[in-house]
RNA sequence: GCUCGUAUAGUGUAGUGGCCCAUCAUGAAGGACUCUCAUUCCUUCGACCCGGGUUCAAAUCCCGGUACGAGCACCA
């Protein structure tokens, strides 16, 4: 090797040059066959209830290809089962406004499914005119067994204008849920069993189960399926491309077969891998409305709840989210991840306009004793002193300290004077700062009020009382408690902090 | 069971046959700066699932195994 290297060396030195290496390629990868302003992404969250952390994946991609492309963003409601995932009426609005708030812009065009029932109906009469669809009247578990079986089931030989018979009298209410449901012919033999002539439009009680929009209510019991519905409204809004979980490969491999009966061409399509955090485990929309309901939880915005509003009001900032999601990117992968990352982000995204404050945890009272000068100034940001000062004027003699910090004896009053502890006295032994002295944060009686901190940790809210620095800070804005970590401003007396510490094994 | 998918440091991620004794972030440990246990900066730690094959050359291509995940709903 070394021979070979020296014999490069004389005869060709080039050769041996480092060549530059690879750029590590930044943001999402490309979209293919992706034109710059014709690229339509379409985003479908159920509004059974606001979005969760996991919505904010789609969000963020989905929005971040629109800016890539200058394309369309579509926020879609697939809003059509009431009974098993019944839509909530108020998150129709909250979706809107969070994807907004996430985003930094309002979606392109939103559609509303249930708003958009004729089309669909159109389209199945289509298919039943056509041949490629039939009406079933098999049940569930009969046209399973066929399904299994790879035989065709009876109905499947039925002549179009039967069909169309048949769908009048779904549409009619003739038949009840289970009775009837329109089928995509396909071929039973096909190898994934998941394909073979699957759903496409089902009965609804909607007398029992209302929608919950005024406007839709009960006047239809024809709904269709997620695959169909999707698929048509897809084709028709003209979305070039989708971006979804990979739990949803199926659904491409049957929209696919429904796009070639009608002589489509289906979407180009990216699939992701499913999420988990550590700290949260498995949350669904229906399982957090149950507990909610129970007042397990508050409400959805319960800082304990993987929310969007929750993580909003705990301080996550929408770039923080951004940041997250664009470093996952899109791997098929299913993933792990601890919160550690996000809040890694938001500290970056946070700490250059978070004004510092003081927070005394279990607060104990101490007598200032010794000379000292009247005011205390500190600045608002240690970066920044265009953002102020903070000045405490001293003219009673208590101070507060936290309880932890009081068995160090001797400490150093930050930006203050070194004092030493005895009983309930602070006599001050230094202004000028000795070594060795602990920093500790510490307020003045005068400048300092009743607080509380609320921190989530173990699933549960803790309620941590201390005495707060006064402030004049508008509820929302995100501090940083000296010495303590970040926290959002809830009101005068009440802090949350946005990071919740883990315990140490 | 059938079908489909994925496997790179503790956690994520880059890498599409030679730029790779493998990138970046996060994490952990240490340090500098700092009158915060913050921010910023520096250093260190640590990985190509296993076994075959193709090739002059494999993290990368092929086959097999293993592990994990998803779908097989008249939910989305």
């Amino acid at each position: 090797m070394d021979h070979l290297r020296s014999i490069l060396e004389n005869e060709a030195p080039h050769l041996l040059e480092k060549r530059e290496t690879k750029p590590r390629k930044e943001g999402l990868t490309e979209l293919t066959d992706a034109t710059q302003g014709k690229v339509v992404l379409r985003f479908a969250p159920n509004p059974n209830g606001p979005l969760s952390f996991g919505h904010a994946r789609g969000l963020v991609i989905n929005s971040t290809y629109r800016n890539m492309y200058d394309g369309v963003f579509i926020l879609r409601f697939d809003d059509t089962d009431t009974k098993v995932k019944p839509p909530m009426l108020e998150a129709y609005e909250q979706i809107v406004e969070e994807a907004t708030w996430l985003t930094g812009r309002a979606p392109d065009r939103v559609i509303i499914a249930s708003d958009r029932m004729d089309h669909y109906y159109q389209h199945a009469e289509q298919m039943l005119e056509n041949g490629f669809g039939y009406v079933c009247r098999c049940s569930a578990e009969e046209f399973k067994e066929h399904r299994q079986a790879k035989t065709n089931c009876p109905c499947r030989d039925q002549i179009p204008s039967d069909n169309l018979t048949l769908w009048k009298g779904m549409l009619k209410g003739t038949y009840k849920p289970g009775d009837a449901v329109v089928r995509v012919k396909t071929d039973m033999e096909l190898k994934n069993p998941a394909l073979r002539d699957w759903p496409a439009l089902r009965i609804q009680d909607t007398k029992a189960h209302p929608h919950p929009r005024p406007e839709v209510g009960s006047t239809y019991t024809v709904w269709p399926l997620l695959d169909f519905q999707s698929a048509v409204e897809d084709h028709l809004q003209g979305v070039t491309h989708i971006v979804r979980g990979k739990d949803l490969m199926d659904s491409t491999r049957k929209q696919t077969l429904l796009y070639e009966h009608f002589g489509w061409k289906y979407p180009e399509t990216l699939y992701w891998g499913r999420v988990k955090v550590h700290e949260w485990g498995g949350f669904s929309t229906s399982q957090m409305r149950k507990d909610i309901e129970s007042g397990l939880y508050d409400g959805w915005n319960d800082p304990r709840l993987p929310t969007l509003s929750a993580l909003r009001d705990r301080g996550i900032q929408a770039k923080a989210l951004e940041q997250f999601w664009l470093e996952l990117g899109i791997t098929q992968k299913d993933i792990s991840v601890p919160l550690a990352t996000l809040y890694a982000h938001n500290t970056k995204a946070v700490d250059d306009k978070a004004p510092r404050l003081s927070f005394v945890r279990d607060a104990a009272a101490f007598n200032l004793e010794g000379e000292h000068p009247l005011d205390v100034k500190v600045p608002v940001h240690p970066n920044h002193d265009d953002m102020g000062w903070r000045t405490w004027t001293l003219n009673e003699g208590t101070i507060w300290l936290e309880a932890d910090d009081v068995a160090k004896m001797d400490v150093r009053l930050k930006e203050f004077a070194d004092v030493e502890l005895h009983d309930n006295e602070a006599r001050i032994t230094s202004i000028e700062r000795q070594d060795s002295h602990p920093i500790v944060h510490w307020l003045p009686a005068s400048h300092a009020s009743e607080g509380i901190l609320l921190e989530t940790k173990n699933n549960q809210i803790q309620r941590i009382s201390g005495q707060l620095e006064h402030h004049n800070h508008k509820a929302g804005t995100i501090v940083q408690l000296e010495r303590i970590g970040y926290a959002r401003v809830m009101d005068d007396g009440c802090l949350m902090l946005c990071h919740e510490t883990t315990d140490e094994p």
